[in-house]
DNA sequence: TGCCAGGCCCTCTTTAGGGCCTT
């Protein structure tokens, strides 16, 4: 596949809308399955950090305080991704906070996302559950860190987005995974699945 | 202090409801 960037936001809870905001980030460039590259960084969007989720992710209000402006950690994320489609577990929440924030500093997304959850809960439809820790353990992939920080989440991610490459290729005999078809997989109900891959498969 | 969202997907569905997933 063609290079993508992996990312994943901690946040101070579900909804720009209602006025939260990104506490932590980090993006994995991810080609041919390898990470390749690398940015992770806190980020002060001057705001309080609501106890549970402090609890939740390990990111207290001193963390943050101590971290560089929101502004200037979302010019440095944005430029290096740059143009790479971007991928996330559960891509509508990280989406949702990646254009609230670009739009912040008056910048705006070029690219699409795929989402590993909606992949996962396709290719992987016997996963008991398609959370990204029961996902990584329901494939014997590795487990990255704590959960619930970015760089972990973000490799856990960039792992099971290369297990369900490896999944299409070995089960489905698909020749060539993209982008663009992750996105047509995750835009396609679960029962019509196989037409669409029809043609993207290997000849036997 | 307590509360807040939204899209996907299944089913005892489609004139709807509720669980899952992200923090």
């Amino acid at each position: 596949m063609e290079a993508v960037a992996v990312i994943d936001f901690e946040t101070t809870g579900l909804s720009p809308a209602q006025g939260d905001r990104a506490t932590e980030i980090a993006a994995l460039i991810v080609h041919d399955g390898k990470v390749v590259d690398r940015y992770q960084s806190l980020m002060n969007a001057g705001v309080r950090i609501p106890p549970y989720i402090q609890a939740l992710t390990g990111i207290s209000d001193a963390m943050v305080r101590a971290a560089p402006p929101a502004a200037e950690v979302m010019r440095e994320v944005a430029d290096f991704v740059g143009d790479r489609p971007l991928v996330a577990h559960n891509a509508a929440f990280d989406c949702k906070f990646w254009d609230a924030e670009l739009a912040r500093i008056e910048r705006r997304r070029r690219q699409e996302f795929a989402c590993s959850l909606l992949l996962s809960r396709r290719i992987l439809p016997q996963a008991p559950s398609h959370k990204l820790g029961a996902l990584v353990e329901f494939a014997g992939l590795p487990l990255a860190g704590r959960s619930h920080r970015a760089l972990a989440d973000a490799e856990m991610a960039a792992s099971l987005l290369r297990h369900l490459e490896d999944e299409l290729r070995r089960r489905y005999q698909v020749r060539e995974v993209s982008h663009e078809l992750l996105r047509r997989i995750q835009g396609t109900p679960k029962a019509k699945l196989a037409q669409c891959l029809a043609g993207h498969r290997q000849a036997r």
